[in-house]
DNA sequence: TATTGTTATACTCTATAACTATA
DNA sequence: TATAGTTATAGAGTATAACAATA
């Protein structure tokens, strides 16, 4: 074994509520309890952690998770994209997707068809049992939702996302536009 | 005894940028391009993602990880802990602590010591190349804050931290106070 | 020859639990 | 017997690359 250093993990899974997310991994935050805790970097994180995690859970109950919430979602706004078109869309390798697509197609949520135009790709559609699935996590995250802004007003809660789209302009990101990446999202994890 | 570590690669490479840090995996995002866009769950989640992903790599050219600067950092507020005592305190499993403390040691950034008191414990300090690569993180994370915060003023910087408190509250995240837990700051990953 | 989807292989991280040395 | 630290084993998840079918 090597040792070496660990570094990454990710992880996921598991979580319901371990310390470790499942393989949420996560690195490590700024401090233990000196300058940096008041820091709007670290606080953010923290935050955005804690929602990723409450997120997942929240759609535990469905037996989803939160990528594969992300990849129905995204067959729901583009019925019959491809596979790989779906994959660069959520950031997930081809050869991942297809693990994802399996899982989901045998539990009878989505299906694959093939393109008459290009026998080479497979086509994504959700069959009504998908559309139902869908829509009930959707209730759920809407709820989330509310339950995250239980403490803001709606004028509180609009110019919290435009301080953190600020701070997210300084990433490069463009949060509230579209485009993104299933793990960017409530993934972490 | 104990790892030979010789490897010594990951660490670099791995990230830097890639669309999935490392391993860091990531779960999944509430929508594509829908409603939960412009919700504050979803923005909150993305932007701590890509926070604690810039964080590893302005970390990375120090050849640290965040979980090892959180380690440093804790060792540093409180010198002489014992490995598991840290390990409790960043949320590490034990067993995954000895890796941490054995790459760290082996570049001479901190070091075990026995304790006289009981010897079944190793106290945890760091060493002179230590104190040092450690100071100079505060200051890359301390770059990092000011330029995530480039685009807020003093009071709008307050503001957000207050509001991301109330939604952190919503969690029962107590952000600001203390209380840190390795994987949840600008881990995430 | 290039591309889509798939499979195969290897690697990393993690957790669990055994093991040692102390107490 | 219980505890701190360590090591060993096994498992989950991922990435890389090789592969088949189609273009």
């Amino acid at each position: 074994m090597r040792v070496d250093e660990t570094t990454k993990q990710h992880g996921e899974g598991d979580d319901e509520d371990g310390p470790w997310p499942g393989g949420v991994v996560a690195p490590a935050p700024p401090s233990i309890d000196g300058p940096p805790f008041r820091a709007v970097g670290f606080t953010v994180s923290s935050v955005g952690y804690a929602v990723a995690r409450r997120f997942r859970q929240t759609l535990a109950p469905l037996q989803l998770e939160p990528r594969e919430f992300a990849l129905l979602r995204a067959i729901s706004a583009a019925e019959g994209l491809s596979q790989q078109a779906a994959a660069e869309r959520l950031q997930i390798p081809p050869s991942r997707m297809v693990a994802f697509v399996d899982a989901l197609e045998a539990r009878e949520l989505l299906e694959r068809r093939h393109n008459p135009l290009d026998r080479r790709t497979r086509t994504l559609y959700l069959t009504p049992a998908g559309h139902e699935l869908l829509a009930h996590a959707l209730v759920l995250a809407a709820e989330l939702e509310n339950h995250l802004c239980a403490q803001l007003n709606g004028a509180e809660r609009e110019l919290l996302l435009d301080l953190l789209q600020r701070v997210g302009s300084q990433l490069g990101l463009e949060v509230g536009k579209h485009a993104v990446h299933a793990h960017s999202a409530l993934a972490h994890e």
